[in-house]
DNA sequence: TTGTATGCGTTATCAC
DNA sequence: GTGATAACGCATACAA
């Protein structure tokens, strides 16, 4: 019932050999007679030896050191995904792991480079930072690798960098989503949908606005997109001019934030209101879907991404091989298949 | 930089008592003088002690033996569950755990149930079960728990059990966010909605029509809901016969399997088809999906059950306390967000 | 009530 | 090339 499970010791045994050369084939240390190798090897085989990791942590007195970065700011996503951190840091505590988490400066790639080089001098073993489109960024990415810290880009990527993996949706494929479910809602009638991003400069937001644009067919078009640059009262502005001007809209995709100002100009309008679908469920967002506000509700989970995050990090930083990095499946919410409403005891919000 | 984690030497020499009287206080072993746990309980706040697991588990020699039990037979959405135990398995010896998965009748509570008790026979340390609704079942749970055996219920619920969570979606839910995706898919316009379950016997199958009659209002409603027993051939004739004696058909829902069925019907269908949803993205759902032949694929996200099984039969086995048993969110899968097709190089089957 | 000693499976350091 | 062996932090049997 209890069978125990082989050790090196027992490979040794088996293999005639002392603990200290089984130890040497298993961790490839070299210097070790051919024919030894072939024993241990046989042995492994054999008895179906399996490295106890926790032991081996324990020897080594192994401390997992990482560090997040994430934008500062009020935005609302933002501070979800950074109240997971906190958690997860907190719970991480029991496994050896000491995760930090830290804030720089949003679009400010200057700023996030320094912390950067600060953290590489601090013997981490692994950082998680939200990509931007900088090349220099890119560069203090190739430097901390190069170190053998372990890189990973959280919700955004950084192009062209070496970053061990990218943790997050592909926004192309979530834009073809919103798409889709936009002509469903549509249902074969014809219609004209008002993007609203950022900026078009924002690589994610623009990737959003080409997959929707895959979609559009047929009786559907687009108008021209609002750059409401992720602030809800350029959005709340933009949205209402451009529904007023051209009373042929019939839907609105929002690919960015400030996302409380187009909600604000929906609730205003009268008579029927358009098909609407955003992005991240935050608490307005989350009002908007139970209010019937709005439809559609894109999110990018980020418990899942956090949780990537730490297991890819943590794999990186035992040797375990490269992270696999499918993209995330992004939530679809409508209104009713909400998650209970958690109120995050730390921050008193609700999520 | 490498500064050490305190250990319960660390805090016992603090609160100037010998290591052993520092565990039994961490421990709750009892037999300490008030004063002396008043102490340690200082030093442990002090240092800020937490308890090294890995190191825990390695005195203890601690190996945990879980099963996880699945209904056998051909369905296409156990296949993709076994295959994902199977693989959990494999990566799990890493960390100590020996997972054995297991196949029983389907549909056969007494069968179920002689399994339970012949691994409760076998020193095991947590069991993963689909449930079904067998008082018999409920009480052999039970007998499990009061042997210190967790139990948690997979995909379906044994409802009036002790067992320690439940790990799937919430049906009824389900069933009104399909409700929700069909009533924006007509846009305003009139419909009547063809429901198609297993059984109305099966919780649920029945749960998931509960939540479709939830949001079923205005100018939508309900066709006479078929029952197909899970098998194509049935749900093809009988939604073949359905479709053709009412034309006012616009929409079908199947809560359940045997959607081969279903699609062989869409795909002889003349003329524009009924907005169709179903559940679970496996092989034929998803060709169907990407042909263009149904609109939604509603998926319970077998992985994230799986990890989140084993990750609650761990918990369990410490006693690190309940399990925290948020429902599963369903995935809503429409042609463009469909996953990449990755192929199981165990079975060669195509996921 | 309190304290000491041993072993868990690994890594790493030393001596042969 | 090879072989002992001391940590690592905890649980536990045993001694006082």
């Amino acid at each position: 019932m209890d069978r125990r499970l082989p050790t090196l010791s027992d490979v040794a045994r088996r293999a005639g050999v002392s603990y200290a050369t089984a130890d040497r084939v298993v961790n490839a240390r070299g210097g070790v007679a051919e024919k030894s190798v072939l024993r241990v090897r046989a042995a492994i085989r054999d008895l179906g030896y399996v490295r106890n990791v926790a032991a081996a942590n324990l020897s080594q007195g192994r401390l997992y050191r990482f560090a997040a970065i994430l934008p500062n700011g009020t935005n609302a996503f933002f501070g979800r995904m950074r109240a997971l951190f906190e958690g997860a840091a907190r719970s991480l505590l029991t496994e050896r792991v000491e995760l930090t988490v830290e804030t720089v400066e949003a679009f400010d790639p200057a700023a996030l480079v320094r912390r950067l080089e600060k953290l590489a001098e601090d013997c981490i073993d692994g950082i998680a930072i939200v990509g931007s489109d900088a090349d220099e960024v890119a560069e203090a990415i190739g430097a901390l690798r190069g170190q053998g810290i372990g890189v990973v880009t959280l919700v955004s990527d950084v192009p062209g960098s070496d970053r061990d993996a990218y943790v997050g949706i592909d926004n192309v494929v979530a834009g073809r989503t919103a798409g889709r479910l936009i002509a469903l809602a549509h249902g074969g009638q014809a219609g004209r949908i008002l993007p609203v991003v950022g900026a078009l400069s924002a690589r994610d937001h623009a990737e959003r606005l080409a997959g929707l644009r895959d979609v559009v067919a047929g009786n559907l078009s687009l108008a021209p997109e609002i750059e409401g640059r992720d602030r809800h009262d350029i959005v709340e502005a933009g949205v209402a001019r451009a529904l007023k001007a051209d009373p042929e809209i019939t839907a609105v995709y929002s690919a960015g934030a400030g996302n409380a100002g187009l909600i604000r100009v929906v609730e205003a309008l009268p008579g029927t209101r358009p098909v609407v679908v955003l992005h991240e469920l935050v608490p307005h967002s989350r009002r908007a879907l139970e209010a019937g506000l709005i439809d559609i509700v894109i999110d990018q989970r980020p418990e899942e991404g956090v949780a990537r995050v730490i297991d890819g990090l943590r794999q990186l930083a035992d040797r375990r091989g490269p992270i696999i990095a499918e993209p995330i499946v992004p939530t679809i919410y409508v209104r009713e298949n909400l998650p209970p409403a958690s109120n995050d005891p730390e921050t008193g919000k609700t999520t």
